[in-house]
Parts: structure tokens; C-alpha cells; sequence
DNA sequence: CAGAAACGGGG
DNA sequence: GTGTACGTTTCTG
């Protein structure tokens, strides 16, 4: 048996005899060329989990379904503890086609985790975390069904047990940026007339060029005979240097379609995966991604519009917003009028295709590092992470964790209560408007995370919430004392005794034990505290930088976490801790105010967790 | 005015 | 592939 350590840096599954096998993408540890290993775990099977009426009379009605496995477990559902049924079953996609008929047994209350994706759960339930480095013990073997038309350089290993975490250093990576510019005399081009005339490539291991069928005499440009030659010479390129991570702008639904789509026309196979598999693409609604197997395809014009707020997201204005500078730009329609002109205009073409390129590397460069620290956090994969709204980071974080304490995840919420969740929404921050004039002399305050430390210091969850109607006794396996079931007859004091009792709605918050939610958001606060201590007393600029990028990717963590509640989405939406956070929150700005404007302060702005003011001592002691 | 459809980025 | 964006603006009946 052998034992390797490699960067973990892509996962899937394929089928082999009917089982799923897990196949884990990395680059060896230690080892001073590129290593790429292919690791295979047949070891891990999909489950589901079972809320059944009868335990008894529910697992007979299982019986008669194809299934691997049934078996009585512990679990908590919101902190309460109750015996679920775990389902085994035999393949991933067993799931989606057994889940409605065993949804629909009669012994059967609904089914719970059952919309996992299978290599999803195979990184939370082994606590691996994509990118940090893993340990492999296997078998190395020459050839596998599962892994078909690799590179002979590639190794592939068969795991006799599922791997473990390690805890490491951040990985340096291969990073690649494309970009292609095509003929247009018709506006938008159109594959099936329109061809590529450059590849534009830029990286972080000394690839910097720009490949056409023109432009022999510019030092960067790389002249291929014809277009056919010029995508063969890309494709040659990405799978000698084995990025590992390949990045573009828009690629997802401009670049990488259009290679598709002229390459099939040209007869060019694209297969630039490490397993040897071909670009492929994945429906994500109504846009596409794009998968090259192994290597992480990024497109950053989708981290872009979540990273920051403007009012465009054009190369050219992301670009300018984060250096601060004009990158070369062309009209964008009369572009094959520089390719026509053989000239001068065509070296500013060359031109600008290679600052296209270079730009995009850059803004790599800038905001990969942020997106790799949240893959770390969150557990999921780069090409995940970097394609998911905030919201479900924190949601996929939230499901790691729930796995870590025993919970069952909750459900997403079906199509009806979306919408109705979407009717409602809480009533935000408290907004005073600005008085007119200019104002000298003001004072600044704020809150620094007030609603995080809400959530945690009213314990805001919905597990700790109390529902009224099971303190009235109307709910049976209710976990309280009985002495607060006449919660009616109670003074104000006994109740504050043991809840957070929310302004405005009165939603009450147990204080003890500490919630789901506060819990996990108290980690990340701590976890961000402790290395914003080191940062502060590192000395090594680069240790600096690091530590940076990870507490701000724990602050943009912690900040979403505090929305969540109110995402029609979200499956611990909750309305009642959405709606107590901001009671709190203007209950807290209202009286800070209140408080300084008795010492002599005068308000003249407020928004949600911070106010503007003037010292005017002599004003308030009239009142 | 409400619900449907279009839009973004890319050349 | 244990899948099928999303939030906002503009159009249309």
C-alpha cells in the first residue's frame, strides 16, 4: 500500500459496474513537477434520511423498495432529538428516482437531505476541504475504467479507505487566463460564420501571448497557419502546462461556447481534461458552465457582480475600479475593421486582445485568493464557490456544520413557500433622513457587525426560538420545564430570566443553550479575532497578506449570515429571527441616540447600525 | 398596474 | 446529475 499527500483541488463521481466511485483531482505534495493524481474511492454510498410516522411500520414499507440499507439513527432537528430512518442506497441517481415514491409512502412524515449532490456530501461527511492538502492510501494502478484516455503522466490511485484533511499551508497555483477575439461584420458574431482570430493567454508560469493566423512580426503573437491550427495550438498548450485553475471573462457563455462551436465545425477535439475528457458544459438555468475535468474553471465576470457594487460589470469598468487605471480598449463592434487593415490598426488589435488577456489575469490575481479562502471555509469547490450567490456559501457552510453537531439539514423550501416567503419581508434598519445643510464638527458613530453580535447576544436562532403554540401546550415532546407552560400568569422579570425577548414583536429566544446559528457565527467571529491578532503581530509581509484575505473572508461570511434569515431561499429562513435582529438593531440605534443626545449630542443622520452628529451642549439644556 | 419578458457579460 | 440562476428593469395587455 501506498501513501501520497496531494492538493485537493477538483472532485466528481462516475459510475463503474453500476457503484459510484468517487474521483478526487490533485496535484501531488512534495514533488517538484507537476504531479497531477487521480484518486478513486469506491467506498461511499448516497443516503437519505427518513422521518417516519412508525418507525417499525415505516422500515416494513422501506423493505419492499431496492434499496442498500435501512437503519435507525440519532439525529437533531433543530436541537430537538428524534430517531430518523437513514436510507442507503445504491447509486446517486437512485435518489432523485426513488425520493417521491418514498416520500409518498403513507408511513412516511418527509424525507430529509435528500437533495445533496453525492460528491458534496462526500467532502462534508469525510471533512475534506478543497484546496488544503489530503492524505491517500492506496494502490497505484497503470489503467482504470474510470478514468478513461488520461495522460500517461497522470497517476491514478485506488484508495483502500476514504482520505483525511491535513491541516496546510496555502498551495501555490497555475493559474491560466484566455481570451478570444473573433471576426464581426455582422454585430454580435455568429459561430457558424464567424471565426476566431486570436487567443489571447496569460499565466503565472511564463505564458504570455497572443496566437492568430496574423502578426508574425509582434513579439508576443505566436502566427499559426489557420484557425483550426490556432484552437489545436490552445488546446495544446492548456493540456502541457495543466493549469490549475483556468480563468476567462464571461467564458462560461461566451468563450469557451464559441471554441465549442468552432472546433466541432473545425473537427478539433478539446480534450483538455486531466482524465482526457472533453470541455463539457453544465445547464445552470439558463446560462451555462463550463467544465474542463481536473483543471477549475473560473469566470470571474460571475464573481465580479458579487464582489463588488457598480453599475456596469464590463471588463473595461471592473478593471478600472480595481486599479484605479484605463485598460487599451477598442469599440467592440468595428473590431473586424482592425483585422481587415493589415496596418497599424492591426497591431492595436494585437494590442488589445493582449491587454484584454493580461487584464483578466490580473483581476485573477486580485480576487482569487478571497474566493480560494471561502473554498476553505466553506468546504465546496472552487468552480462551486465561485459561481454561488453569497447566500448559498453560507447556506453550504450552515450544512457542513449542521453535519459536525448531528443535524439534520432542514428542507429547501418548496415551490409554494417560496413565494409565500417572498410576500413578507422584515421591516430593515431604522432610517432617520439626513437633515439639510452643512453641518461642521460632526461625530461619527457605529456599530462595528451589529447584527451579528445580535444574533449572538440574543442568541437569534430558530432552534431556540420559543413557539408560543407548543409553550400553550398544544404540541406534543415539548423540552421545557413545565412551570413555563402558563407563560400567561408570568411577571416580566421570570421570563427575561430565560429569554431574549425580541422589541416591537415580543419573539422570545432562549438563552440557554446556545443556538445553531449564534453558534456557528460565534466560531467565525472568534476564528476572525484570532487572526486579525496575528496579523497584527506578524511581521513577514506575505504572512500579512494571507491572514488579510482570510478575516475578510470571514467578515463577508459572518456579515451574509445575519440575511440569511430573510432569504426567501434560505433553508433556516425564518421570519421571526429576521424580524427580532432588526427590532434589536433600531431598538439599539434609537437608544444609543437617545443616550448621546442627553449628553449634549444632536443627531442629524442614522442608517441601521450608525449615526452622524453635532455637539451642541447648549441647545439641550434648555429641554 | 400587474404579470411577462428581457437583460446582463462577450465581439 | 441527490442539478436546472437571479435580481432588476422594461415591456405589454
Amino acid at each position: 500500500m501506498k501513501t501520497k499527500k496531494m492538493v485537493l483541488l477538483d472532485i466528481d463521481y462516475v459510475t463503474h459496474q453500476d457503484k459510484p466511485v468517487i474521483r478526487l483531482f490533485g496535484k501531488e505534495v512534495g514533488s517538484d513537477k507537476d504531479n497531477h493524481i487521480i484518486a478513486l474511492d469506491k467506498t461511499f454510498q448516497p443516503y437519505i434520511y427518513v422521518v417516519p410516522y412508525n418507525m417499525d411500520a415505516c422500515k416494513e414499507q422501506l423493505e419492499e423498495l431496492d434499496l442498500e440499507k435501512i437503519e435507525t439513527v440519532h439525529k437533531k432537528d433543530l436541537a430537538k432529538e428524534f430517531d430518523f430512518i437513514k436510507v442507503t442506497l445504491k447509486h446517486p441517481q437512485d435518489v432523485p428516482k426513488l425520493r417521491d415514491t418514498i416520500r409518498n409512502l403513507s408511513e412516511v412524515q418527509e424525507i430529509r437531505e435528500h437533495d445533496i449532490p453525492f460528491y458534496r456530501r462526500y467532502l462534508i461527511d469525510n471533512a475534506l476541504f478543497p484546496t488544503s492538502e489530503i492524505e491517500l492510501k492506496g494502490e497505484t494502478v497503470e489503467f482504470s475504467p474510470c478514468v478513461y484516455g488520461a495522460s500517461p503522466e497522470v497517476t491514478i490511485m485506488e484508495l483502500d479507505e476514504s482520505p483525511h484533511n491535513l491541516e496546510s499551508g496555502f498551495p501555490h497555483l497555475k493559474i491560466l487566463s484566455f481570451d478570444i477575439e473573433v471576426y464581426n461584420p455582422d454585430g454580435m458574431p455568429n459561430a457558424e460564420k464567424d471565426e476566431i482570430i486570436m487567443i489571447g493567454l496569460s499565466g503565472n508560469f511564463g505564458v504570455e501571448k497572443v496566437l492568430s493566423t496574423k502578426g508574425d512580426h509582434l513579439e508576443y503573437a505566436e502566427k499559426l497557419d489557420s484557425e483550426q491550427e490556432m484552437i489545436q495550438r490552445f488546446v495544446d498548450i492548456v493540456k502541457e502546462h495543466k493549469p490549475d485553475v483556468i480563468v476567462g471573462y464571461n467564458s462560461d457563455n461566451f468563450d469557451f461556447p464559441y471554441i465549442r462551436d468552432r472546433a466541432k465545425l473545425l473537427g478539433i477535439k478539446l480534450d483538455m481534461g486531466v482524465d482526457g475528457s472533453e470541455l463539457r458544459f453544465m445547464r445552470r438555468g439558463f446560462t451555462n458552465a463550463a467544465i474542463i475535468k481536473g483543471l477549475i474553471h473560473v469566470d470571474l465576470y460571475l464573481v465580479m457582480r458579487r464582489y463588488m457594487r457598480l453599475d456596469r460589470y464590463t471588463l473595461e469598468r471592473v478593471y478600472l475600479e480595481l486599479f484605479g487605471e484605463e485598460k487599451f480598449d477598442l469599440p467592440g463592434d468595428t473590431l473586424w475593421q482592425y483585422w481587415d487593415d493589415d496596418g497599424e490598426a492591426l497591431d492595436q488589435l494585437f494590442h488589445y486582445s493582449l491587454d484584454d488577456v493580461k487584464a483578466t489575469y490580473q483581476i485573477a490575481e486580485k480576487i482569487l485568493p478571497l474566493n480560494m479562502e471561502l473554498t476553505r471555509i466553506v468546504g465546496q469547490p472552487l468552480f462551486d464557490i465561485s459561481r454561488m450567490a453569497t447566500g448559498q456559501q453560507v447556506e453550504w457552510f450552515l450544512i457542513r456544520k449542521a453535519y459536525q453537531y448531528g443535524e439534520v439539514v432542514p428542507n429547501k423550501p418548496s415551490h409554494n413557500q417560496f413565494s409565500q416567503r417572498r410576500g413578507k419581508r422584515a421591516v430593515g434598519g431604522y432610517v432617520k433622513e439626513p437633515e439639510t445643510g452643512l453641518h461642521e464638527d460632526i461625530v461619527q458613530f457605529d456599530f462595528r457587525s451589529l447584527y451579528p453580535s445580535i444574533i449572538i447576544s440574543k442568541n437569534v436562532s430558530p432552534d431556540v426560538l420559543v413557539d408560543e403554540s407548543s409553550v400553550n401546550g398544544q404540541e406534543y415532546g415539548s423540552e421545557f420545564p413545565v412551570d413555563d407552560l402558563n407563560l400567561e400568569t408570568n411577571v416580566d422579570e421570570s421570563l427575561s430570566d430565560k429569554y431574549h425577548i425580541a422589541p416591537e414583536y415580543g419573539y422570545k429566544f432562549l438563552k440557554e443553550p446556545q443556538g445553531f446559528v449564534p453558534s456557528v457565527i460565534g466560531q467565525v467571529l472568534t476564528e476572525r479575532s484570532r487572526i486579525k491578532k496575528q496579523m497584527k503581530e506578524s511581521t513577514d509581509p506575505t504572512e500579512k497578506r494571507i491572514l488579510d484575505v482570510q478575516q475578510e473572508a470571514l467578515k463577508r461570511l459572518a456579515n451574509t449570515m445575519y440575511g440569511v434569515y430573510g432569504y426567501s431561499r434560505f433553508r433556516w429562513y425564518s421570519l421571526e429571527c429576521a424580524e427580532s435582529i432588526t427590532a434589536w438593531g433600531r431598538d439599539y440605534i434609537k437608544k444609543t441616540m437617545k443616550k448621546a443626545e442627553k449628553f449634549g449630542f444632536h443627531s442629524i443622520y442614522a442608517d441601521t447600525d450608525g449615526f452622524y452628529a453635532t455637539y451642541k451642549p447648549e441647545l439641550k439644556k434648555e429641554d
